[in-house]
DNA sequence: TGTACATCAGTGAACGCGCGTTCACTGATGTAC
DNA sequence: TGTACATCAGTGAACGCGCGTTCACTGATGTAC
């Protein structure tokens, strides 16, 4: 039965949600479209008046997820100097599963190993999100008057990224609080007083 | 037709070995066993009268990448001053992707979020992995006298896995290299002389 | 040492299941007049 | 504003393919005598 707009609308976004949520929580592909539409409150058949394919699906999925994070890491950091901003990024990216007001998590350690392989729109969508999570901390770090402001800010997004990874994968939970408690413990190693090159 | 002993342990290892590579190349769920068998030079049915199921195979081909990748950090730091080693260990771990002799990749940026949702013996050899390279590296940090070592080899690593996940995403060879030289940088200034406590 | 039989690595076909995708159908919404 | 028809979101069944796993069979190796 056909309805209206602003309906189709919602339905779509409540796909695409579901979607996020899944793919990020059990991994791509141990999500079939059939879950995704159960979980959207529809069932498997009604998926192709919304996408093309799964491939659309996901590309969408992790767009959404990149997104929510940004937009997130942007309004808590608002205002704040760039010192406080910075460790605002660090420490919502490192603790984003403890975190329930953050809808979805970040792609880049929850399915970094599936997104590797992929092509077209899914790879554009990853790529994109990796440059704009590279950038938002390189803005920072040249705020922060850090020497090498950008080689910096590799180095804090490759240590957000692997702590995530290997705390979610170590099975012993003391372990995984002090990996992400001493990735937040380097970032500010790296950010200290002796890397700054003029006064901030 | 039957085979004496040792050809059946070496076609053992032959499975395991194209495993290994298949797996890290192309991911866990997109490699086939008959993919896995062709490149061992036999057709798929024979596959179980060596293994039990694919999950075992699985956790065989992890192990072995792990083993040969540690075996080689071993050999390439043994007798080495403590600096020299913990420099030949990150820059070894960082350009995996382009050396050689390095048979196969670390599972765990190339991998991870495949093995993170694992469970049983392929979720044991994973874990243990993750800790094995830690030790490796906290081995190198203690040596060094660096304040609290052992913080600072998990920053280390995370480093290590977040920029090789990292760079084999982004499609820019030129900003995957500098995410590589960035890490290499970065652990080197948390390593710094500020970082020792007592004389090295 | 030689012979007869059991074992079992490897083959190729078949099974069965899950999943992405398609399709005929329904009935409410949107539109043309 | 009301009526008639086209559209199309959603359903449930079916299709087709890939893949993990099983199986009957072959013939060389290993073993018992």
């Amino acid at each position: 039965m056909r309805r209206s707009k602003g309906d189709t609308a919602e339905t779509r976004k409540r796909i695409v949600s579901a979607a996020a949520e899944l793919f990020l929580a059990r991994g791509i592909t141990s999500t079939a479209i059939a879950d995704v539409m159960v979980a959207a409150g529809l069932t498997k058949g009604g998926f192709y008046r919304h996408f093309e394919s799964k491939e659309q699906l996901i590309a969408e999925a992790n767009r959404l997820a990149f997104d929510s994070l940004f937009e997130m890491l942007e309004a808590k950091t608002k205002g704040k100097t760039p010192k406080q901003a910075l460790e605002t990024i660090v420490h919502l990216y490192l603790y984003q599963h403890r975190i329930k007001e953050l809808l979805y998590k970040c792609p880049l350690p929850n399915l970094g190993s599936e997104l590797k392989r992929s092509n077209g729109c899914v790879k554009d969508v990853t790529v994109d999100g990796c440059q704009h999570l590279i950038r938002l901390v390189t803005r920072q770090t040249e705020r922060l008057n850090i020497a090498d402001h950008e080689a910096t800010a590799h180095a804090i997004v490759s240590m957000m990224v692997g702590s995530v990874t290997l705390s979610e994968l170590v099975s012993d939970e003391t372990t995984a609080k002090s990996i992400l408690a001493n990735a937040e413990r380097a970032v500010h190693a790296l950010c200290g007083p002796s890397a700054r090159s003029r006064r901030a």
